[in-house]
DNA sequence: CTCCTTTGGTTGAGGTCTCAACTACTGATC
DNA sequence: GATCAGTAGTTGAGACCTCAACCAAAGGAG
């Protein structure tokens, strides 16, 4: 386990980085779920549709967006339409693509949880100046730029109009360990 | 939807962090499978034991760690130690514990998956000044402080096992770094 | 010592995701 | 216009996780 001690900081630094998500996530995650009964995947799927430019956002763009692949977004697709949230309108210009929208339900849904979100979010960053937020949004841009979204199954590249940026993917291929 | 920018705001940094991390998680997790063949998970576990005070950890405040409830951790223990990489061991003065350790084998991986993993970091943070990571450290520290560890579905509280950073939550951490 | 509450961990049932194979459609080439 | 490579999305099989019920041991009260 003697490695250089800068190495052993930068795993540590990225240890603070999955944590910070994890802990945060499972907070806020159950948070609104319990006072707006959303799981919090699903509410992310909402935002990300209402930001999109037009509203709509196709499969690709979507599963880029949340960290899914195309065959998770289908069946996540799937459910929020069961439960009448959004809804598959077609592309008029291109008969492969599906795109994602929101029903009333599904908006109005979303405002009500961006609200307890948004409370949420504003007690977690209470100790944060508006420097440090500044700071930290940099920080995590820099570091999103280093690695391309290289997620999925499928998409290349997503329509523009999201909140946090997009960009292009990336190499797939994954070998699974059997146990 | 009408709600303050200063909210959005807030609900986008915090959509930085998630991205942020998916990305990069999902990019390392493939890294660290193809050239050590480790799944990112283990890593984190074998990381995580050899870093606990007489590289032991319960399984309670492993589950806390990486996490996961605590019947996730055990069934992830169960396939590292068909493995060969992890084994439980007895806590000698409380039945009821389980501790978990590593195996020579599991020590072996560790090293050389760390040294990948390492390598992989480096190119993340090649852009990074040393202040640049300080400054992340201190807040994502910050962050990961507002929250306390989230309850897993049983243990309530581990026993010590600070995470991955230097010291236990107490003050910013000084970082050693160097070239 | 016995009862009872609390805590650490494991197990069964159910849910969501990834991977890989497959269908449908587009656009380029001949 | 027919062919073929590439792209968008869906689907089946398998992996992994969470929730909740459960067992075993520890610790305090009577």
């Amino acid at each position: 386990m003697a490695q250089a001690p800068a190495d052993d900081a930068l795993i540590t630094t990225y240890g603070r980085l999955v944590e910070a998500h994890s802990h945060l996530g499972r907070q806020l995650g159950r948070s609104l779920e319990q006072q707006a009964g959303v799981p919090q995947t699903w509410f992310e799927v909402l935002l990300r549709i209402s930001r999109a430019d037009g509203s709509q956002v196709s499969m690709g763009s979507l599963a880029q967006q949340v960290a899914l692949t195309s065959g998770g977004i289908t069946r996540l697709l799937d459910r929020m339409i069961d439960a009448g949230l959004v809804e598959r309108v077609a592309c008029p210009t291109d008969r492969r693509v599906a795109f994602a929208a929101l029903t009333a339900q599904g908006a109005d849904l979303l405002e009500r949880a961006s609200s307890v979100h948004a409370g949420d979010l504003r007690q977690v960053f209470s100790a944060f100046s508006d420097a440090d937020l500044q700071t930290l949004d940099d920080l995590l841009d820099r570091l999103r730029a280093t690695v391309g979204p290289s997620p999925t199954t499928g998409p290349s590249l997503a329509a523009g109009g999201d909140p946090v940026s997009t960009g292009p993917g990336g190499p797939p291929s994954r070998r699974p360990r059997d146990g």
